[in-house]
DNA sequence: TTTATTCATAACCGCAGAGTTATAGGTAAG
DNA sequence: CTTACCTATAACTCTGCGGTTATGAATAAA
């Protein structure tokens, strides 16, 4: 229940927006020109998706004279990685609690 | 561009369905009927929920008369843990390389 | 000052998809 | 055989949102 995974799937699962944040984790801080251009979309498709990362927390802008650069904002991912670990936790717990029931069985 | 991520992406997204999944991780195998009383929504939106998972390979079906009993598939989160990974690699990387040119501007 | 550039916002459109009710298929119970 | 139960599918509605074009605001260039 906690809304921090909630608004990370829900921002990342647009294949366009996830493909901005990929540009900006590989390549670094850009334009929103720059992310325009290879974007496949117009300009101001590209200005909302990055409104939306931006209030997911999942990048930082930067203004600088008349353009504004957009560059990924690394910590953000981390609600994602406990919330894997943790259902992964989950299952792996109850594979245990199943290992142990049939190992006292066995004597 | 790899498929995987983008698939788990989107089914993740919905609240309703994730719920599903976090309860199927946390208490393992249950019916459709058991996941609909507590899922706030009706019976057949739970069945699409639960068809939508499968198709991602999230979860896994087995018929036992006439109820369909359905468990988390636990490998199926691994390209999510990936992609994570993969994007915490590419800024930490480009962090190192700041940090390599800054040790060398400091000699 | 005027013009050009860069980005954000507004207003609108179309569609994917999450929800519903109704119902069919298959299995257990009477 | 008939009835009741459990799940899946069909058909439909409606909202959210990703896309567009048009335009405004701010800054650089001429």
């Amino acid at each position: 229940m906690s809304p921090a995974p909630d608004m990370l799937f829900r921002t990342l699962a647009d294949p366009t927006r996830r493909a901005i944040f990929e540009r900006l984790c590989r390549e670094g801080e850009q334009t929103v020109g720059a992310l325009t251009v290879r974007s496949g979309v117009s300009q101001p498709a590209v200005s909302k998706h990055l409104g939306a990362l931006k209030q997911a927390g999942l990048v930082r802008d930067r203004h600088e004279g008349r353009q504004t650069h957009y560059s990924a904002q690394p910590g953000a991912l981390n609600p994602l990685i406990d919330w894997t670990s943790q259902m992964s936790s989950f299952w792996q717990r109850r594979l245990d609690a199943l290992d142990d029931l049939l190992k006292r069985m066995d004597q």
